[in-house]
DNA sequence: CCAATTTAGTTAGTATAGCTAACTATATTT
DNA sequence: AAATATAGTTAGCTATACTAACTAAATTGG
């Protein structure tokens, strides 16, 4: 209240801006999911292996916490990419409980290709914007991705 | 080729675009889910729900078309949102086959109060954006809410 | 008017993806 | 050496997606 009309009008921007930023992900989502099932493989386990060929091999936990979701839920989305040959477990050698996943050339690959005809369908789509459209769109990316960044885990 | 080096450029852009889009969005939804999960229900049954509070009431086919899922999915949704009194069956009166599903009072008070806590929750953390900042983004989402509303269900 | 077809939804069965609770195995601390 | 802490897995629950096969109702064609 102390802030005055100026604070109060902004904070109304911010929660209108929150609600059309969530439903806007949602269906962008909801296209997208249709081209990468086209790689036989689920958002959960293509994001993972994203995760690992972008950020190089990494633990077991550090990679849960990288995808924010709970130890039991990568140890299975990981068993999937072993078993389809995407990914490898290591064991690390300084620490026995240790596991050390890393992408496997085939999952290289497999990521590469969903990436490319997920772009290319994002991308066509994204075409009918203009040069400075794509110009403002990009700044509020990196803002987003900013604020995504600072946003600690717990919440 | 034809084009030469600025239309070249452009389509690189968009592409780079593409991809970080769709990260941002998966963990953007990832960090909202967990303030969803508050309301009791997941984002299918949630995002119909609110489909069904501000578009109305409509046909199971209607409301599957436009969450972009399969008849049996939507027809599971829908027995969970009514089995917890959120929404309700209508047989269509014209036609035995068709029904028209509602959404009950509890259901738009249950959404309501959910919405505001997503909406808090991000609103928050879009806090630490400047006004410019966020009128960039404003901008943006306007361009994705267009972009969106072109683009038709089969691709 | 009745048989064939089309349309609307449901049921059954499968896979992915999230969770908690309880477990094993290894390190660390006391 | 025993107690505790840490890393992952296993088991079992729920939700959400799919396809295939079904029921029931409406429409169409002889």
């Amino acid at each position: 209240m102390a802030q005055g009309k100026q604070k109060n009008r902004a904070v109304k921007d911010v929660a209108g801006l929150a609600d059309r930023l969530h439903s806007a992900a949602i269906h962008l989502l909801r296209r997208v999911r249709k081209q990468d099932a086209a790689t036989g493989e689920g958002p959960a386990r293509l994001s993972a292996l994203s995760v690992l060929v972008f950020a190089g091999p990494m633990t077991m936990g550090r990679l849960a916490a990288t995808e924010q979701v709970k130890p039991p839920t990568m140890s299975r989305i990981v068993a999937g990419l072993e078993q389809k040959g995407l990914a490898q477990r290591v064991t690390d050698s300084k620490d026995a409980r240790r596991i050390q996943i890393r992408a496997t050339a085939s999952g290289v690959r497999l990521l590469q290709q969903g990436r490319k005809k997920r772009i290319e369908y994002l991308a066509s789509h994204l075409g009918q914007l203009t040069e400075l459209e794509l110009e403002t769109l990009g700044e509020a990316l990196g803002l987003l991705e900013g604020v995504l960044r600072d946003w600690p885990p717990e919440g």
